[in-house]
Parts: structure tokens; sequence; C-alpha cells
DNA sequence: TTGAAAGCGCTACCAT
DNA sequence: ATGGTAGCGCTTTCAA
């Protein structure tokens, strides 16, 4: 049996010996840097060489060299990761990708206990939050070496301006209003983490009903792990709400949960809609109303702000409104 | 208003210089080398220095100087990321912290259109994936120099002997047999990504159900949004089936949805059991009976595994058994 | 117990 | 159009 050799891994200096060429071209047109002039037959010869010798970077040595690593760090809470949001990720994480960044996502934005952020293992050229980061955050950030942070420290994360946020809430309402309903209710989630996302939407949602002249009840809090959401469904029903406008499908399931369990009938007696047509809206009996976006624009746009910050390239996308529609389903229509 | 000088960041040379040290004493001691003795006194004047100078090591320079990047790639599912998970991924990242590692998740194994994967960008020293990985995917990580893989090339996952698997779908048997339930069927996702796991529940719920002298019709799979969950209960119903096993929550729940839709009662008609414990068990109505293990421990495992597959260090946690447990509710107990 | 110095593989500036 | 080469910041061997 032929003893395998234990093979380096091809560097740039083999593929530079391979085709009788320095280094430093091999360099130039494998990140074809600007500004070089390569004839066609060299560019060819050290492209075919390095795919025949299976040429792959290291990372660590390009990373050092230029000072930067190339990694896009993206936080994001727990509670945001439904596919559609997954599927803007990916479409996100494609952009990025032809620029030569990856695109890391760290799941949990919170304290975590003994953990050390991923900002400072990873040393990202760029972190984008989903919320505001706090003053520690951004310093230890800062400390490891992050050039740019989006939010911007001391700026809002501004979702109210946020493409799909304020549409989505207020597609909520319409429709309640076009199916008849006068006065409704807003229900939020106990969740920390969602405030800025959660107040912007119960604002918007307010806002709009206030527009086409409806009445609100003050905004509620529901948790079906305690006795709050049945109290909230008590509350409303007696307060004459015939309608619930939900900050997202686990709210609106724990709604229209206590209200199926407190005898009421959905949509009968009390209408619900939810946010995000997460998997729970078709699944649950009756299925819920929600709000579909196309997220995927809005990662488009994430990913050319990202860029901009890392390589101050213009940001080409716009901030345009999302694809942002209603799911009609039984929860609303009967 | 005093000009801000653009700090460059800090590195191992200032803060020797500092202390009055080499820099290879400061490495020394900011690693804490095995085999270098090293004055408690320098020690404690190298520590103070980094701690207050802000000194954060650059990873790219380690990386290339180590070789190594300490970083390990963990391949998981989309769906797999329930909360439960989620808190099993902490566990898992702080043992690895602790060891100097960084855990990086890749939320998609399925082939990803033009996102290179990030095996191939990060370089980690180990890849661990949920399912076992194509032959392809095995040579684009040893090209991209991984080092180590796991499960193994050519290993299969082997579910049906990780611990809670084959224990979670028995006890969603053994749940049904205490109730009285003698003819059962299993249920299914339509799901390519999660086959090997299916199977291994699956084929524990039946063997159990054997062992227990009960009765089970064949495996269907179901989906809420063609016709086949509806198809599926009218003809378990027919078939005498009086009770249902769930691969997950949202199977369950696909079924204990269909059941209704057919005017069954649940659980008097059709019970079902989920798995999982996923926030959806609770949330519908009736509230689903579920599986809820306690992955924590199993996170603490796999990163035992990582590093021994990274460090060569021994794996000193073991297998165990899960603490895996029936989380009984309406959808079983009526 | 500590220091000097040789790389790690790549990028990018300066020559040619 | 191409090549030489000086670092990037850290790890680690070898000397002192």
């Amino acid at each position: 049996m032929p003893e395998v050799a234990a093979s380096r891994r091809v560097t740039s200096a083999d593929i530079a010996k391979d085709v009788g060429v320095s280094r430093a071209t091999v360099g130039f047109v494998l990140n074809s840097t600007p500004g070089k002039k390569i004839s066609e037959a060299t560019r060819a010869r050290v492209l075919e060489s390095a795919a025949r010798l299976g040429y792959q970077p290291n990372r660590a040595a390009a990373d050092l060299a230029r000072g930067r690593s190339k990694i896009i760090l993206l936080v994001l809470p727990d509670r945001l990761l439904g596919p559609s949001m997954q599927a803007s990720l990916d479409e996100g994480a494609r952009v990025l990708a032809e620029a030569g960044y990856a695109l890391v996502t760290q799941p949990q934005a919170r304290p975590l206990g003994g953990i050390p952020p991923l900002w400072e293992t990873l040393g990202p050229d760029v972190v984008i939050g989903w919320t505001t980061f706090t003053p520690e955050e951004v310093m230890s950030m800062r400390a490891a070496g992050v050039r740019r942070i989006r939010p911007r420290p001391g700026e809002s994360a501004r979702y109210d301006q946020a493409p799909g946020v304020a549409e989505g809430a207020r597609m909520q309402v319409d429709h309640l209003h076009e199916l008849g309903h006068r006065r409704i209710a807003v229900a939020a989630l106990n969740d920390p983490q969602m405030i800025e996302l959660q107040r912007s939407r119960a604002d918007a949602a307010m806002q709009r009903a206030e527009e086409l002249g409806m009445e609100t009840v003050a905004l509620r809090s529901v948790d079906h792990r305690d006795g709050s959401s049945a109290e909230a469904v008590r509350i409303w029903h007696d307060d004459g709400v015939t309608a619930v406008v939900a900050y997202n499908d686990d709210v609106a399931a724990t709604v229209a949960g206590a209200a199926i369990e407190a005898g009421l009938r959905v949509p009968q007696d009390l209408a619900v809609i939810g946010h995000d047509d997460s998997p729970i809206a078709s699944l649950f009996v009756p299925p819920l109303s929600s709000i579909r976006m196309d997220t995927v624009e809005a990662a488009r746009y994430l990913a050319a702000v990202a860029l901009h910050e890392a390589d101050g390239r213009p940001v080409t996308s716009t901030w345009t409104a999302l694809d942002t529609r209603v799911v009609a389903r039984r929860s609303t229509l009967g």
C-alpha cells in the first residue's frame, strides 16, 4: 500500500511556482486588483493552475495583511428567526458574498453569561444590529477593533421609518376596518428584546385606527403562561372590542386561544390578526390572518448598507417600500 | 475642542513596551503557555497592563501564526432552531468559549445558491453537522483546510443511538399506551432535511409499540398545505386508530387541526402527541402534549466532542441519557 | 525566567 | 505588464 503524503495546503506560492510567475502576480489576478494590468494569457494560466491545484486562500493571512476580516456580523434577536427572515438572510448573504464578505449571525443580542460576543472573537468589519446597542456593547466592539456599527451609536433604530414596519401595522388595521370593526385592541408580547419594534408597530396601528375614526383601547401585553391573555380577552370583550391587532402570530395565537377557551367564537365574537405569517398562523385552528412581508428586498438593502459601511461603496438599492400584504384567513373572515 | 487622535489598536508590543518585557513574554502570560515559567510578578504586571490598555489579541495574526482558527462551525437545519435548541447552543458556546473556541452556526445545510458555505470563508478547525455531509461537502471542507468533521464522512449520524432520540419516541408511545390506546399511527413531515432524524424517531416509536403489543398503521407524511393531513386523519379514523404519534409539534398541530376541521374531537376521537415542546404546543387549542428534552446536556457533550476533535483533549462528559419527559396536555388527556 | 528572531501566507507599495 | 519585498501581529523554538 502506497504511503499517502500528508499534503500541505496549497498556497499562492505553489501557484506562482507552478505557473512560473511571482506570488505578487498571482495575488493580483486572484484578487482582480484594480489598476493592475495582467495579460489575459497569464491571468488564464494562473486561474487554471489555482483551480487545478485546488487553491483556497488562507483567510488568516489575508485578513492580517489586509487589516480587515471581511466578516459582517449580524446580531439578531432570537424571535426574529422565522422562515421569512431566514430567506432574507440568504439573500443578504448572497449579496455580501459577491463582494467577498462573509455574513455571520449571532443569534442572541441579550447578555450572554460567560459567552464572549462574536464581535470580540471574530473581529468583524461591520456589526449590524436589529436594535440599538448599549454603550457597553459599543465600547466592547470598539475595543475589538470593529470599525463600523449599525445602527450608529446613539442613533435609534427608528423602526417606525423602516420599510414594512408601519405598513404592516396599518394593513392589519385597514383589514379589520374593511370588515366593519370599529373598536379594536392592540396586543403585545412581554418580551424586553422586542420593545422597540413592538412600540413602532403598536404606534402605527393606533395611529392608523385614529385616522380611520376607529376606537382603540389601551395596549395590553399577553402571555399564555399566566392568566394575562384570559384576562385581556375578558376585558376587551366586556369593553365592546370586536377585533384584536396582535404584534405577531404567537401573540395572535395566544389571544385567539384565550378567546376560544373563554367560549368566544373567533372571529364572530372576537377577530384576531397576527403579523409575519409564521407557521403557526396557518397551523392554528382557526387559521390566523396575518401580514406577509417580502423581507428579501429589505435584506438586500441591509446588505447594501453593510457594504457601504465596509467598503465605502455607495448604497445602490433604496429603502423602498416592501411588498407587504394581508393574508386573510378564518380568524378574521369567519 | 481637542483633536481626538485616531488611536491604533493596542498590540502585544504595546504591552511589552509598557511593562518593559519582550513580546514573547507577553505572549506567554496571555496564553498561559504551558511549560513556561513566568514569575508571578511579571505575570501580574502584564495582565494589569493588558487590562488597562484594553488589549484585544488580533485574531488574524494569532490564527496565522498558530495555523488554526479556533472556530468551530455548527451546521444546523433550519427547523431545529426551536427555543430549546437555542438554549443548548448557548450552553455549547459557553463550554467552547472556555477553551478559547468560538462557535459559529451556519443556518442552512441545504445547497445555498451562490453563497459559499461558511467553512470555506471562515476556515473553521472543526465542522459539526446535524446530519451526515455529502461527499461534495466533505471535499469542499477538506479543500478549505478543515481538519475535523463530524459526523465522520461515511459514518452515519446514527440518531437512533443519540441520547434522547429513541427515548422521546418511546415515551410518546408509552404515554399513549398508559392512556389505553391500542391502535396508533405515526405522522411524519415532508421534509428531506430531516429524513434521518424522522426515521429514527419513527422506528423507535414503531418498535416500542410492538413491544407493548400495540397495533400500528403505516407511517404517513402530512402537510397542512395540501389535503394530505385531512386524508390521513380520515384514513386513520376509519381504520380504528385512536392516537397519533407526531414527529414534532408542527406535525402534531397539523394532525390535530385536520382532525378538528373534520369534526373529530381531540383527544376523545383522536389523541395527538408531539415532540420538542415548542411554543406551538402550548399555544394550540387544545394544547398539545409533547416531549421535552434537556438538550443542554446534549450540547455539553457535543461541545466536548468538538474540543476532542480540535484539541485532541479527552471527551470528559459522557453520552448520557438526557432528561427527557412527557409534557401531558389536553391533546391526549382530554 | 526571559529574550531574540524566524516564520505563518498574503497584500500592496515601489521598482523595473 | 510583472516582480521584489516589506510588513501585518502573533506564536513558538532556541538561546541566553
